[in-house]
DNA sequence: CACGTGACCCCGA
DNA sequence: CTCGGGGCCACGT
């Protein structure tokens, strides 16, 4: 399993109690509770894209942060349901380990999302999304 | 306060 | 396909 830390530079663990990250979030700011939030919303055998849990977060385009924000709680939410878009509906895993890369997809196929050969995997199959707040009208 | 950095993303050349 | 460039934002130094 995965039990070897990722930490990578600048990324702390629990600010509180310098371990256990169980209870991470509410050491940390409200987008990231927003992030986290989101995530666990998606379903087994779909995935998003860091873009659109931003964008479902209410967070722009701060696609960046929610890397930046899963790497630290990953602990907390199905991290292996988040990917990277790669262009015209298709993403691939972006986790730069090669040891997380290979676990997340491992579990994903477990859940029955499909990689390409070219190691793609079709948002328009498995891609998930929030149901739109209908706020105007 | 100012940078640098990062499991990101889009666009144009 | 690869490169830049700009944008995003929290966190450490």
């Amino acid at each position: 399993m995965v039990n070897r830390r990722a930490n990578v530079g600048g990324v702390p663990r629990n600010r509180r109690t310098g371990e256990d990250n169980r209870d991470i979030e509410a050491a940390y700011s409200d987008s990231y509770r927003r992030i986290v939030a989101v995530i666990r919303q998606i379903p087994r055998g779909k995935v998003m894209t860091y873009g659109q849990v931003a964008e479902d977060a209410n967070l722009g385009r701060a696609a960046r942060l929610v890397g930046y924000a899963l790497h630290a709680l990953w602990r907390t939410v199905p991290w292996q349901r988040v990917l990277g878009m790669r262009g015209r509906g298709i993403a691939k895993v972006s986790i730069k380990d090669p040891i997380f890369g290979t676990e997340q997809r491992l579990r994903l196929e477990k859940e029955g999302v499909r990689f390409s050969t070219s190691g793609g995997v079709d948002l328009s199959e498995f891609g998930f999304r929030l149901p739109k707040k209908r706020v105007k009208r």
